[in-house]
DNA sequence: AACAAGGAAGGGA
DNA sequence: TCCCTTCCTTGTT
């Protein structure tokens, strides 16, 4: 059901276009109003092309999510019988779909899960999630999104831009290949199925027996999110010129996907009496939030909470989530989990909203405004002035707006090594260059395929993608003009600082912390 | 061409 | 004064 998610992108307007629409087996698209616009959705997926049985390939990339859409009903006989059927809109329509068809994954590959090399604390919980999830729940009337299926989206992540000299591959390339570690992601709907299939054998006489993928059927019909975030189907014509064009489209998605953890952390920030910020955290307020997670994910109550974690917010954000997993083996994987995207979705903030903890409770997630001007600040934009401009939190946004702040959240980290958590000011940051990759660094999930760490004990980390970073330290700086050779450059300060140093062996963009700045 | 290394000047806090 | 930013040259990959 995630990677239906997908498929629609957030839109301000509601989608009063005509709708491409699936009228059945002759799968001609027509146009026509609908008086739901959200009704569209299912009709998107024609399940009666589905085979009954297995047999269908229905392990796909996350990547190439809207490929299944193309593949599912667009099989070579019924190419050549449209065609000879004259559909010729049809066929134009998809002409390149041959060219884009899903490429069947590596035979070194298990057929249900894509082993991922460095598989992230997110992925891992994904992992666990899909393969312990109840199917009967995906009919869920309210599909609130939970850890899972933020983190799921999260690893939608499209690879690094078009302009980027990194090695990672196209949408393109990736189909064909393991993916990069951080971006690949998979929905093994046959899993889903199978799952299905077995509790119909199990329960031969019960009158709740869904035929003809009802499960299926059921969670596309199920419009609660669309609806919610005014989400419109993503035009397949887009496909047609490349997934390099759709690229762009994916980044609101993450930003809504980050959107529901702050929304659901802004509401526990509240029951809490919390700030959004982690490490601005007590101890008390440590327990509270680990209880608060381990109830929201049903998880078993851990006995001498208090004992096992005695860390203030900052060490607990440091805890690896080894650490996590040897502290509470059922729970740790998750509430690590869970804790990353809290950090990660407050290091995205605009320094406006990031307080100190005087006043927990006024302490909000951005707005929707905010999420999209994030959304600019995310993307590759070439319009330097856009990111100029200061502009002022929307008070009409259903989020409370709270006055502005310059404040910038110094910590001390467990280390010693005083922690910014990189906040913006109107003219810049004052985030240092070694914080700011450290944080880069930090959320591999985001910033995977820009930057890593090579040997994180070590300290060694290696930038991806030279472009890229050098465009979000520029644009965390308000410094457009900001560059690899400039960036580097500063780095290269760090060596007289003793901040950084040289590898051992010399390799390009390659670097490494010097103790005990990688702390 | 991209990157590494480092000198020099200058700006902003 | 510190921390970059910007520009530059030279050398390497």
């Amino acid at each position: 059901m995630e990677y239906e998610k997908m498929l629609y992108m957030a839109n301000s307007e509601m989608p009063h276009s005509p709708h491409l629409k699936h009228t059945g087996p002759e799968q001609q698209f027509v146009s026509q109003s609908q008086p739901d616009p959200y009704s569209a959705y299912a009709d998107n997926f024609d399940l009666s092309l589905l085979p009954q049985d297995s047999g269908i390939p229905t392990t796909v990339y996350q990547y190439n999510a809207p490929q299944i859409k193309i593949e599912c009903v667009w099989d070579q006989e019924q190419q050549q019988q449209q065609q000879s059927q004259g559909q010729q809109q049809l066929t134009t329509r998809y002409s390149t779909s041959s060219s884009h068809q899903l490429i069947p994954p590596p035979p070194a590959y298990p057929h249900s899960v894509y082993p991922s090399p460095q598989s992230s604390p997110l992925q891992s919980e994904f992992l666990k999630f899909n393969t312990s999830y109840d199917c009967t729940s995906l009919s869920s009337p309210c599909p609130s999104l939970d850890a899972a299926s933020i983190k799921q989206e999260l690893h939608i992540l499209p690879p690094s831009p078009p302009e980027s000299n990194c090695e990672t591959p196209s949408p393109r390339s990736v189909k064909a290949e393991p993916l990069d570690a951080e971006i690949e992601g998979f929905v093994d709907l046959n899993s889903l199925l199978q799952q299905q299939q077995q509790q119909q054998h199990q329960l031969p006489d019960t009158t709740d027996i869904k035929p003809d993928h009802q499960l299926l059927r059921e969670c596309l019909e199920d419009t609660t999110f669309q609806k919610k975030h005014n989400l419109k189907p993503l035009a397949l014509e887009s496909f047609i010129g490349g997934l390099a064009e759709v690229r762009g489209d994916f980044e609101p998605v993450i930003s809504l996907a980050l959107e529901h953890a702050k929304r659901e952390a802004d509401a526990i920030c509240a029951e809490l009496q919390i700030s959004p910020d982690p490490n601005a955290w007590t101890s008390a307020q440590v327990h509270a939030w680990l209880r608060s997670t381990l109830a929201q994910f049903k998880l078993p109550p851990v006995n001498n909470l208090e004992l096992q974690f005695s860390e203030d917010g900052t060490a607990l954000a440091l805890l690896s989530e080894e650490e996590f997993m040897r502290r509470m083996p059922e729970s740790g994987s998750t509430l690590h989990a869970q804790l990353e995207i809290w950090k990660m979705a407050y290091a995205d903030q605009p320094t406006q909203q990031q307080q100190p903890q005087l006043e927990p409770i006024q302490q909000q997630w951005p707005t929707d405004y905010q999420l999209q001007n994030l959304d600019e600040y995310n993307e590759d934009s070439e319009d330097d002035e856009e990111m100029e401009v200061t502009t002022t939190p929307d008070v009409s946004t259903n989020t409370t707006t709270t006055t502005s702040t310059t404040t910038t959240s110094n910590n001390t980290t467990a280390s010693g090594v005083k922690r910014t958590t990189g906040g913006r000011t109107g003219g810049g940051s004052h985030i240092h260059l070694w914080q700011f990759l450290k944080e880069l660094l930090s959320t591999p999930q985001v910033n995977g395929t820009a930057i890593r760490w090579i040997d994180r004990n070590k300290g060694i980390f290696k930038i991806e993608d030279s472009v890229r970073v050098a465009k979000l330290w520029g644009r965390r700086k308000n410094r457009p003009a900001m560059n690899y050779d400039k960036l580097s450059r500063s780095i290269r300060q760090y060596y007289k600082k003793g901040i950084m140093k040289k590898t051992e062996r010399s390799q390009r963009l390659v670097y490494q912390f010097c103790h005990p700045y990688h702390q």
